[in-house]
DNA sequence: TATTGTTATACTCTATAACTATA
DNA sequence: TATAGTTATAGAGTATAACAATA
C-alpha cells in the first residue's frame, strides 16, 4: 500500500512525495476512511457516541447520566428489584454497580431496604424525588428520540431496533 | 448507602407489598425493562457495549484497541495526515489525541515526520511494524464483522450502516 | 495573534481483589 | 461453602488548562 517508502522514514521531511500533500489539515472530506466505513463496529461507534455526546449535554442540568436514566427506569419498572439482577441484565460487575447504587442513594433518588427473608438483599426502590426526576427525564430522553425521527422514513425505527438487537443478542456472552 | 444504617428510613423491610415479590433475584425474563426497549439511544448502547467488549477480548492479543484500530487503519488510507484533521474525523480533543499518538509512537507502529514547510506540523505514517500488526487486526475486525452477518438476512448490512450514519448526522454537532 | 502540539491534572466508567454479613 | 453487597485500588478514555514552538 505505501506507494514510495522513501515518504517518510523520520527523515525526509520537505521531500516532495505522498505525504507533502499533506502540508495543510485536510477538510474531513478528503480523507479516506478506507474498509471503516463499511464495518458495523465502527459505525456503531461513530453513532452511539454522537447519541451519547448530545445526551450528556441535555441531560447535564438533571444531574443524571444515561446510565442513571436506564437504571433509574427498570427501578421504576421493577421496584423490589436488587442488584445481582441489575448486573446480569447490563453485566456490569456488582461492584461497579454498587458505586451507582450509591450515587444514587446519596442523591436520595432510591430507597434501599434490606429483606426480612434473606438479609443478604437489598431491594431496590425510586423514591418520590426520584420519581420525580425520571419523569423529567423521560420527557428530555423522548424529546431526543423525535429528534432521531426526524431523519427516519416510516417504519425504520422499528427496522434500526430489530437489527440493534440481533446484534446484541449475537455477542450475548 | 445499603450498608449505611440510616438506610432503616425505608422501614419496610419485611412488609409484605410489592417488593416481597423480589425476594429472589428476578432471572433476565422477569425483569420488565419499560419502554427502554423502543429507544434508539438505548439499543444502541447496548449493541456496542456487547461488540465493543467482544472485540476487546479478540484484540487483547494484538496489544490494539478497538480506537487505535480505526486511528491505524486511518494513517493506513491517509499517510501523511496530521493531528489536527484527526480530531475533526474523531471530535476528540487534541490532547486526547495526543495521548494515542503517543502510544503508537512508543510501540514503534507509526512515525511523526516534521513538516519543512509549516514547522508545526507532524505528519503522522504508519511504520512496516504497524503495517504488519494493522494486517493481523484488520483479519480478527473482519472475522466479528462476518459473525454478525450470520444473525442479519441479506441486505440488512447495508441497511444497518445506513441507518446508523443517519442517527450520527443528525447530531453532528 | 492564531495554530499545532505537549504536559499536568482530574473526572468518569469500569474491573479485580479483598473484605463483611448472611445463608 | 456460597451468595449479596461494600470498599480500596487501578486502568482505560476522556476533557480542561497552561504551556512551547511555529506561523
Amino acid at each position: 500500500m505505501a506507494a514510495d517508502p522513501a515518504s517518510a522514514r523520520c527523515v525526509t521531511a520537505g521531500q516532495p512525495g505522498r505525504a507533502a500533500r499533506h502540508r495543510r489539515p485536510l477538510a474531513r472530506a478528503d480523507v479516506d476512511f478506507g474498509r471503516l466505513p463499511g464495518y458495523i463496529g465502527y459505525q456503531l461507534r461513530q453513532a452511539q457516541s454522537a447519541v451519547f455526546r448530545d445526551l450528556s449535554r441535555t441531560l447535564r442540568e438533571t444531574g443524571v447520566s444515561p446510565g442513571e436514566f436506564s437504571l433509574l427506569t427498570l427501578l421504576k419498572a421493577n421496584p423490589g428489584i436488587n442488584s445481582i439482577t441489575l448486573t446480569r441484565i447490563y453485566q456490569l460487575d456488582k461492584a461497579t454497580l454498587s458505586l451507582s447504587i450509591k450515587g444514587l442513594g446519596k442523591r436520595g433518588l432510591i430507597s434501599s431496604t434490606r429483606n426480612a427473608q434473606d438479609r443478604r438483599y437489598y431491594e431496590l426502590e425510586l423514591t418520590e424525588k426520584g420519581r420525580t426526576l425520571l419523569l423529567n427525564v423521560t420527557r428530555r430522553i423522548e424529546r431526543q428520540e423525535r429528534a432521531m425521527d426526524t431523519v427516519l422514513k416510516r417504519g425504520e425505527r422499528g427496522m434500526l431496533l430489530d437489527l440493534l438487537q440481533r446484534i446484541s443478542r449475537a455477542f450475548d456472552q
